[in-house]
RNA sequence: GGCCGAGUACCCAAGUGGUCUAAGGGAACGGAUUGCAAAUCCGUGAUUCGCGGGUUCGAAUCCCGCCUCGGCCUCCA
């Protein structure tokens, strides 16, 4: 069965098949900015991503996996798309500066607050350290090749290249306050990936279109490419004067430099959808002069927390790593960040976490079982092997992630049979995908640190009054370890601990 | 206001016209095991799919209305 996916552009599921069919799949994935942590909702975005490529690989394609990390600041004000309010690179840099005096930053961070390229820096480490952690693909590549996951900052000299190409096809103008529009008259399908047609846009009004910046443009919808602003604190010299580039602008000009002016595929949060990604059709057909930029669009849905919206004010606020402080495996969060359909909205939940742990651990003790009876020769494809073909067929309809997993559970309950290194080999070949086992063990910070310590201590004198027999004082111990947030098995190997979640 | 998704057991979730008296996981409960736990193993668990109509021999699945939740309509993954 081919892979189907759902593209946004056609509003319909499609087989999927690569531009090039000899070369590597071509896809640009819209990563994060960098002024502050990741958050898990980001993360879903991201991850799906990557199980998509994943898949594309269990497929038999090959896969060349950009992802943007946007090191430029864009603008506080959310009522003046044009460029307005702060940047939100210096608000970080203040923030920064705010930690610093309380000393709230981690040991050892030595950094200049007021420097926007350094605060991008910072968080973009911090990225790509919880990124590849949660497994992401791309992350782990950019190690040795570093333009898979590139900074606009860095590119700048090919957005200004995009800019004259667009002005020079006459799809851009300069208008009379000296800031560069792109001009969607001059792209009638303006509108078909997002359903905002230029019609809509001037019906929809919506008043979040300042009147100031109206009177110069062509029409409501024109959005800027370029703006000269000498004053900002990031900042280019461009034929329009020192300043800075419009944030639709990036990707299109990142996309084209690293994978040519026509891809198969770009995902992105559903909120990229409109304006981001529509803006991003119109200036690369237009530079191109191509009918399509992305064959196919991919988008994740929202992630809700607890039932609810994630935000600040509600207390429902997770970066990854405030998480993995907690002790929660980065196996676990990227099974809870990925194994609902990620066209509905999936809704995060610690005891959600605490399932997909139960889980990792069940298939792992399965592979553990498998290795432990290799050699077995036993004729015919065992559960495992049988479930590799369902769980490969889920994942072809548009990335039935929780189909597949079914899959694989249901295997699990069935009689062990076939060739154990076969059986072990589906298993691995499931988890090409998953991404689980290889990261199933809670980070050193939620292991090495004071609560530790205390640990260690409480676990000798319970051992101690277990080999003296004293099972009251041994479950006294055990009380203040569970009040502690500790949860301990005793085994074989002697005992053992684990945050509870 | 306009446009788009979604509502399946205590929780997560698959299933989109007959094989559904609805997969799978977790929780819970009963049993085995354990000093007691944990883990493991065995077993129990929706006659029903937000609500009300309709189409059909047959509906969780299609149609209409209503309710609830979420998203987008130039901050956002």
């Amino acid at each position: 069965m081919p892979l189907r996916l759902y593209n946004t552009l056609t509003k319909s599921l499609q087989d999927f098949t690569p531009i090039d069919p000899s070369g590597p799949v071509r896809f640009y994935s819209c990563g994060p900015t960098v002024y502050d942590d990741a958050h898990i909702g980001n993360f879903r975005s991201f991850l799906n991503a990557d199980v998509l490529r994943r898949t594309i690989e269990l497929c038999g394609y090959s896969v060349r996996h950009v992802m943007n990390i946007t090191d430029v600041g864009h603008m506080t004000e959310d009522d003046n798309a044009d460029g307005g309010g702060e940047d939100k690179m210096s608000l970080a840099g203040r923030r920064i500066a705010e930690a610093k005096k309380s000393g709230a930053l981690p040991p050892g961070t030595d950094i200049d607050p007021s420097n926007p390229y350094a605060v991008a820096e910072f968080y973009a480490s911090r990225f790509l350290e919880d990124a590849r952690h949660l497994g992401l693909k791309v992350a782990e590549e950019e190690r040795t090749q570093p333009q898979l996951m590139p900074r606009p900052t860095r590119c700048v000299q090919e957005m200004i290249a995009l800019v004259s190409t667009l002005i020079a096809r006459g799809n851009a103008y300069v208008a009379s306050d000296g800031v560069v529009y792109f001009s969607v008259m001059s792209f009638p399908a303006y509108g078909q990936l997002s359903g905002n047609t230029l019609d809509k846009i001037r019906e929809g009004e919506g008043g979040r279109i300042s009147a100031a910046h109206q009177a110069v443009k062509r029409h409501p919808a024109d959005f800027m490419l370029w703006k000269p602003d000498p004053t900002h604190i990031m900042r280019w010299p461009s034929p329009w004067g020192e300043g800075y580039p419009g944030w639709h602008l990036e990707c299109s000009a990142m996309a084209e430099m690293l994978l040519g002016s026509e891809i198969d595929l770009h995902s992105g949060g559903e909120d990229n959808i409109f304006p981001h990604h529509e803006c991003e059709v119109a200036q690369s057909c237009c530079a191109s002069g191509l009918p399509y930029f992305s064959r196919v669009w991919f988008h994740t849905r929202h992630l809700q927390v607890e039932g609810e919206k994630m935000s600040k004010s509600k207390g429902n606020f997770f970066t990854a790593r405030d998480l993995f402080a907690k002790g929660v495996t980065p196996a676990a969060l990227r099974l809870e960040l990925t194994r609902t359909h990620y066209r509905t909205n999936s809704n995060f939940t610690m005891q959600g976490l605490r399932d997909c742990q139960r889980m990792i651990d069940r298939w792992s003790a399965a592979d553990t079982a498998l290795l432990a009876r290799s050699g077995d020769g036993s004729r015919g494809d065992g559960p495992f092997q049988r479930a590799l073909v369902e769980f490969q067929s889920a994942l072809e309809d548009d990335l039935n992630v929780a189909r597949a997993i079914g899959a694989l559970n249901a295997a699990l309950n069935e009689t062990p049979a076939g060739s154990s290194g076969a059986e072990r080999g589906a298993l691995a070949r499931m988890n090409t995908v998953l991404g689980v086992f290889e990261r199933n063990a809670p980070l050193q910070s939620a292991t090495q640190d004071d609560l530790a310590t205390r640990v260690a201590v409480l676990l000798e004198q319970r051992k101690q009054a277990r080999a003296a027999k004293d099972f009251a004082a041994s479950d006294r111990v055990r009380d203040e370890l569970t009040a502690l947030g500790v949860k301990i098995k005793d085994g074989p190997q002697g005992t053992t601990w684990e945050r509870s979640v």
